[in-house]
DNA sequence: GGACCGCGAATTGCATGCACTCTGTAGGCA
DNA sequence: TGCCTACAGAGTGCATGCAATTCGCGGTCC
């Protein structure tokens, strides 16, 4: 390993964490991916007990999986945690335009300008990054209320929403979110909180329902309900593992 | 220690931090207090490592302060946090009823109603435990929507203002919150949406003014403040720690 | 030929030890 | 006498080793 005298670098265990959110916003890391404390660690020059110190939070964030003897994964939020997930972010980010309605900066609203623009030229060129400045927009205005608490909560619930959209949606379906981050600028610029909200609102509820209207009924979701519908034919072994069903 | 064979109990951090959560609540630990890691896993009969995750958590929850080679605290919010928590909890709980509006069931009602009963029952006799059932019905509430993460939010910011009101408020200040939880409890037996919103509404600013409007001017603010006037006459050392400031 | 069982590899869960940082205190120097 | 420094105690930061668990795989019995 990297052969650092201690106490180098001060928070290692953060640095590993801000890397593994920005690979599983981004989709570097697709949902369900395994996550080995041995070999994150070896790649970061860090010990298992700092990286599972990082997959402690980003369990606690509902980014990764965490199963007893198990391992860590990358969270495969099921189709209800989705859309719950999408309804509190919108009832979220309604609180955060409520704020910023009536006092917002103009230095505020050029930093948010400046974001855009960069969304902008991404778009295309860099589809991951792309896919993240699109996420930091919105974590961009929580932090703009001045409300650590509501920031935490808006950038916990957006990233969740970038993991929900590998999972469920088709790929490029972010392709108009840039104009309508413009819209929602647009309308804060002018200080009129109420379009800003409800511009805000059709965003959202846009992209929530490219994402998880279209392809509700897929892959895992299927077998269950398949096999719930013939589980009474069956009736044995409700809660024993498979392969242990008949033993003893 | 405890002498248990290992993997005897399945989930040790999560007692350890459910204890101390429980204790912050209920205001056995003030604001404040040294948490050192070896007292608590003695206590506990763990070791450091699991007490530390415990701690993590309860720091990314804002309850604990976990300052660099310092050790862990009992967080102390500042005025500023606080008034930021009960706001931002004023809006997740208008989620919440939003939510609960139509469609709370009867068996839900009667929970609540046992719930509320029992906060009754407690008042006055058991000042901590009636500390904590007053959080909890908060957060019953919160689990009621079906909603993991609001659940999780509601829980977080409920606990943080125990702790608020256990740092600004005079002690017996949440007496009249019981005939106000039965109000709200009536408003949604009624299917009355609405008015559960208004009372909650009013519940939560009046546990708010309570707390906070009578005792801002208090303690640290005021030094730092005071100190601060007097900064430029003293205009040294400005960065440097105080014990080192003339060195080399 | 097919299903069950037990073994081993891989991986996590946890305790412990050593290194490092911080703070309080006593001693030395001007 | 007053200030700085050096030291020591306390307590955290982290790596590592051992125990425990899980899962895949080949052998064995029916």
């Amino acid at each position: 390993m990297a052969k650092r005298i201690r106490g180098d670098n001060p928070d290692r265990a953060g640095l590993i964490y801000r890397a593994l959110r920005h690979a599983i916003i981004e989709q570097a890391l697709a949902p369900g991916a395994k996550l080995p404390e041995d070999a994150i660690g070896e790649r970061f020059g860090a010990s298992r007990t700092i990286v599972r110190h990082a997959l402690g939070r980003l369990s606690a964030e509902g980014l990764v999986e965490l199963r007893r003897n198990r391992g860590a994964t990358v969270a495969t939020p099921s189709w209800e945690e989705a859309r719950d997930t999408f309804d509190v972010r919108l009832g979220l980010e309604r609180l955060v335009m409520a704020r910023l309605a009536g006092q917002i900066g103009r230095e505020q609203i050029k930093t948010l300008e400046a974001h855009v623009a960069a969304e902008e030229q991404a778009r295309g060129n860099n589809e991951p990054l792309s896919i993240r400045l699109a996420t930091e927009f919105h974590i961009l205005l929580a932090e703009m209320t001045g409300s650590p608490v509501l920031t935490r909560y808006v950038s916990e619930v957006a990233s969740r929403c970038g993991l929900i959209l590998a999972l469920y949606s088709r790929p490029h379906s972010s392709e108009c979110a840039v104009s309508e981050h413009r819209m929602i600028l647009a309308a804060l610029a002018a200080g009129d909180g109420a379009k800003a909200a409800a511009v805000m609102e059709e965003h959202l509820d846009g992209v929530a329902n490219r994402a998880l209207i279209v392809s509700r009924p897929s892959k895992e979701r299927d077998i269950k309900d398949i096999l719930s519908a013939y589980a009474d034919e069956i009736a044995v072994a409700e809660k024993t593992p498979a392969r242990r069903a008949r033993k003893s």
